[in-house]
DNA sequence: AACACCCCGTTCGATAATCGAACAAGGATA
DNA sequence: TATCCTTGTTCGATTATCGAACGGGGTGTT
């Protein structure tokens, strides 16, 4: 067995850019080296080619942040799934006045690709792309699952979901959350993504939410190619 | 003067990830190899690393795509701007029936940094993250340089938008496409941003519109930190 | 079957890209 | 002025990277 190599200065390169996205707000180079372990003239070479790429920007304050070519290629993640997707969550996210979202499954973590918030409502879940959890726990894994195929020892409530269409869960992922998910399923039977709402409030009816959110999976399944 | 030395291994790497965001759909590593004009082992280390921070993810067939990683650094990318705009895009792209985004400036170019489309009308306009311009082009632009303090020698479109509070545009970026963008001055008066919408039909009341965008603005710049 | 082709994944010595201590040049503070 | 801290660059030693070559598996063709 190998070590399968890496590439270090790759990783370094990519590790500037984490810790950007983690720090509150832009921050010196000298930050960045701190930070990730570096010795500053590395730094200074890797910061170059990364705004070469647009990836990072110094702002008027000879700050770094990260930058504008990230949108660009956050939009070419699943670009059809996103076009798909994202009329259906707005129109779902404002029918029912919660935060609407799409989550895709990465091994065993389930993922959030796209979030819709409600346009106004006095308060809301903010829910953030690039969450991601355990596929096991929270409704939207669960509808991913739910989706799939029966598997032999499979959860009670994965079986539960697929029976009824939509699964619900209550502070799996965020204590005091309570979030209903449908799974997406394409034109050739795999599972795709599943959509999701979060909320907290506990006079709900669940049974007819669980509804909207089939409805609005399978919009999203029509409009894929 | 120096060359101001690049990092060629973090150039390439980054040059994957653009690759396969221009791709149609995911490639092998010999395909990217190809067009990155790279050696395949190279790009076998590099993937290795990308796939590591999650930026590029194996599918079940084995071909090579963008991964979920991407979607939670381009929500760092001004994330209070983001958190800010989406609820006002969103409302106004539903009141209007078109397609709204956010349009950031970096130096000279106009960015698209996040657009919402609208619920449920037949035919919009798609408007995707990452469209880059020159500022000087563009309402969305205009926009911008309109919320900045009078420039000397500055066009006659930026000073009319500055008075009406909005920017108007005709097939400057898309042949066919109209536009009208307002700025989003924060608390400090600096520009941050602009929003704007985009449109085909001839039949629009023009200065109703503006003055929708306009408020459209106003409530993104109410809602920044 | 045997062949040809393509893709995958790894190995390893030569090489060139990278590393990082040291340097020069501003600001700020006292 | 002198001191301290930060930014940005230089350049020889080192080491990570490069890339030709190898082995193996899959698929389709003769």
């Amino acid at each position: 067995m190998t070590q399968s190599p890496h590439s270090q200065t790759l990783d370094r390169g990519l590790r500037v850019l984490e810790v950007l996205a983690a720090a509150e707000g832009p921050m010196t180079i000298a930050e960045i080296a701190a930070e990730v372990r570096a010795h500053r003239s590395i730094v200074y070479r890797m910061i170059r080619t990364l705004e070469d790429h647009r990836l990072v920007s110094r702002g008027a304050d000879g700050l770094y942040g990260l930058g504008l070519g990230l949108a660009a290629l956050a939009r070419s993640v699943s670009p059809a799934l996103q076009s798909a997707a994202m009329p259906a969550l707005s129109e779902l996210a404002d029918d029912v006045g919660m935060t609407a979202f799409l989550v895709v499954p990465e091994g065993d973590d389930a993922v959030t690709l796209l979030s819709v918030e409600p346009r106004r409502t006095a308060v809301h879940v903010a829910y953030r792309p690039g969450v991601r959890h355990s596929i096991h726990r929270g409704a939207p894994g669960i509808a991913i699952l739910a989706g799939r195929p029966p598997a032999a020892g499979e959860a009670a409530n994965v079986a539960r979901a697929r029976t009824q269409g939509w699964a619900y869960s209550q502070g799996e992922v965020l204590s005091g959350m309570r979030s209903v998910a449908a799974p997406v399923v394409d034109r050739r039977g795999g599972v795709a993504a599943s959509v999701a709402v979060v909320y907290v409030a506990d006079d709900v009816d669940t049974a007819a939410l669980g509804q909207r959110v089939v409805a609005a999976a399978k919009a999203v399944a029509t409009e894929m190619p």
